[in-house]
DNA sequence: TTCAGTACCTTGTATTGCAAGGTATTCTAA
DNA sequence: TTAGAATACCTTGCAATACAAGGTACTGAA
């Protein structure tokens, strides 16, 4: 059992690493959430990503003028950090949109090729 | 001016790591091929790897089994090293097929759930 | 006042892609 | 025969970064 520390597993979470901030961007593109909501929406789509991984990756991606915050107060615990997309974010996320669907294509084409 | 060494850039670069091992298995899927070959053919679909990236990454799959490899002459230089997919790489193939799929999947569920 | 739940954040480690540099073979032209 | 260009192989060292693990702090209920 747990033969799965292989290859596949190892690729699936290199894939995942690729898109990261582009599925930040994307989620952040409709609505504001906090870094534990946008966790859930990526499991949800089976992209399972760590705290430790999301809390430095949204800190950047502030710095970098893509994203900015407000405080907002929660029934249920400590207040929550609501982050939201900038201008600049919308802007470069047009390109990240526009850099997926280059790799997709390009997968797709080696996938085609293959098949000849 | 080259503002380019930005956001996007970057995350282009990323996005293209995640598929490498999978993209080297598609091309090996159907054809023998010698490293400067594939790092043609992944050109060619606007996937740029380096030599210094490919090489490690052959032996790492010989070594791992997924791959073997023959000499061959070259009428214009050097020998040539042919690699080809074995049994195990095309079982693992599969893996990372369905792998790709379900990420490709959940970037279109986020995508089209910010349209919403 | 203690515990569970939620939310935030940091540190250290390990992986790994790539730039740069290096070797070897073949062919051509001087 | 030797110099250079083209092709092909490979290695070393650096930099980036995802994540596991560990830590702080606020809220409400028992």
């Amino acid at each position: 059992m747990e033969t799965n520390t292989g290859i596949i597993e190892n690729n699936r979470t290199q894939m995942r690493r690729g898109v990261l901030e582009y599925s930040i961007l994307l989620i952040l593109s409709s609505s504001d959430e906090y870094a534990s909501s946008i966790i859930q929406k990526m499991k949800d789509v089976n992209i399972i990503v760590a705290e430790g991984t999301i809390y430095p990756l949204l800190i950047r991606l502030k710095k970098l003028g893509l994203l900015n915050y407000r405080w907002e107060e929660s029934t249920q615990g400590p207040p929550r950090k609501y982050y939201m997309i900038t201008d600049l974010g919308r802007e470069q996320l047009a390109g990240l949109d526009a850099a997926w669907d280059e790799l997709a294509r390009g997968i797709e084409t080696i996938r085609n090729g293959s098949k000849a």
